[in-house]
DNA sequence: TAAGAAAAGTGATTAAAATCATGTTAACTT
DNA sequence: AAGTTAACATGATTTTAATCACTTTTCTTA
């Protein structure tokens, strides 16, 4: 179905750009863009792109989620981010000139643009709200990870659960969580098996509700009390 | 002895210059930064901005070390970076427009100075190389951020005390590391009392050697290898 | 649709690190 | 230099969460 359609994909009627960095360049710019980059399918699981390797380009994600992580030394991924329609990805280690430091996998279907370094730079050079904006993405992100590393260092797993799941519910909108067990446990840090002994205890106490793999918050105020700050 | 000196601190001769964001200026633009810029004098335990306020320009540190930390739900401080001379100290918050997400105090007698917001968006506005320099720091920090976040979540305590002594042997150079234990402790995220008892260990195993409050690095490549990948 | 594989879930046990209580040393202050 | 305070240190205990071993459910796909 989304195979069907998503050749369509035109970056100025892109669903997708209106909470996208793309959305402050002219009609002109993205034709451009609309001829210089590339759209592809990918199905569940897989990789847009690996750590240590160098980065050709950006990808602007149309449809679907991608999840970013590292591995830790034994390997066990830690998620740093779940992207949603609308966010380019990757431009943190072409804008720093290294490798990436992490990798990005599809965790569902998803339709991707991929936007060359080239055009990247050319838009970033040419552009003064776009480098603005990309500035300012980069900024706030790093905020948000000084709190990040603060609630990993701090927070029990249970707080950093309620955590998760509030970020986790502004990513999903109005559509259920769906992660598998083991990636929502990367994403909070933590084992799985602790992850599903607190899912069920939030359950028990009415906060979520499950449907197999996918969890519906009911009580977000709850969830924000038990997260603590 | 640093007071009486600092008067005479001339951004185009700074001693920190070299290694900071502002070595790609032209002469012109150096002096008319130290036209425009105030230097103070802080010390020990001074704070220069406070988590929730809002910025109104940058700090560049000239002399001594300055930690940047968040406040967890108990108060308890999580110090995300400690800066060295050179460094430009809370641009992150300028940059997204929102409020500082962490606060910032000298950890000893610190000559800093201060550069307006106007004065540092002109620089970033006319000079596009600092202005990449800025992105690049950005993004660097933000990379190794995804590190912190990972090694937080799945290093243990004496891994991590690793990791960090490591990094403050590259923050300190041949100086021995002078923080007091909680602050140590509060880098590492840690308790206070489980982080002396590893020095301690650290120190039976000929790693370290401690003078009072200070830690000194015998065995870098031990290290290394207590740290993991 | 049945078989196999993968994911989800449970219980018991262990290990790591926090917390609490208290003692000791170092460093200001008058 | 003595007294006071704050930082450092240590021991005992508790708590949290990881690990290991295993069962059950759900998803694939042949």
């Amino acid at each position: 179905m989304l195979i069907k359609t998503y050749k369509n994909i035109s970056c100025s009627n892109c669903q997708s750009k209106s909470h996208s960095l793309i959305e402050n360049l002219n009609s002109e710019e993205l034709n451009n863009l609309e001829q210089n980059r590339g759209c592809s399918f990918y199905k569940k699981s897989d990789c847009l792109f690996l750590e240590g390797s160098y980065p050709r380009g950006v990808y602007c994600l149309n449809h679907g989620k991608v999840k970013v992580f590292t591995r830790g030394d034994e390997g066990k991924e830690q998620i740093i981010h779940i992207a949603k329609p609308g966010e380019i990805i990757g431009f943190r280690a072409m804008l720093s000139g290294d490798p990436y430091l992490v990798s990005a996998e599809t965790i569902e279907e998803c339709a991707v643009c991929f936007i060359s370094k080239d055009e990247f730079f050319k838009m970033m050079d040419s552009n003064s709200e776009f480098r603005n904006d990309i500035i300012k993405g980069l900024s706030k992100e790093l905020g948000e990870r000084a709190v990040s590393i603060t609630d990993m260092a701090q927070k029990s797993v249970r707080e950093r659960l309620a955590v998760g799941l509030l970020q986790l519910k502004e990513i999903y909108g109005a559509e259920p969580i769906n992660l598998s067990r083991e990636d929502l446990a990367n994403f909070i840090g933590t084992a799985t098996e602790t992850l599903i002994r607190l899912l069920k205890e939030f359950k028990n106490e009415g906060i979520i509700e499950t449907q197999t793999r996918k969890v519906i918050i009911l009580k977000s105020d709850k969830l924000h009390q038990l997260a603590g700050k």
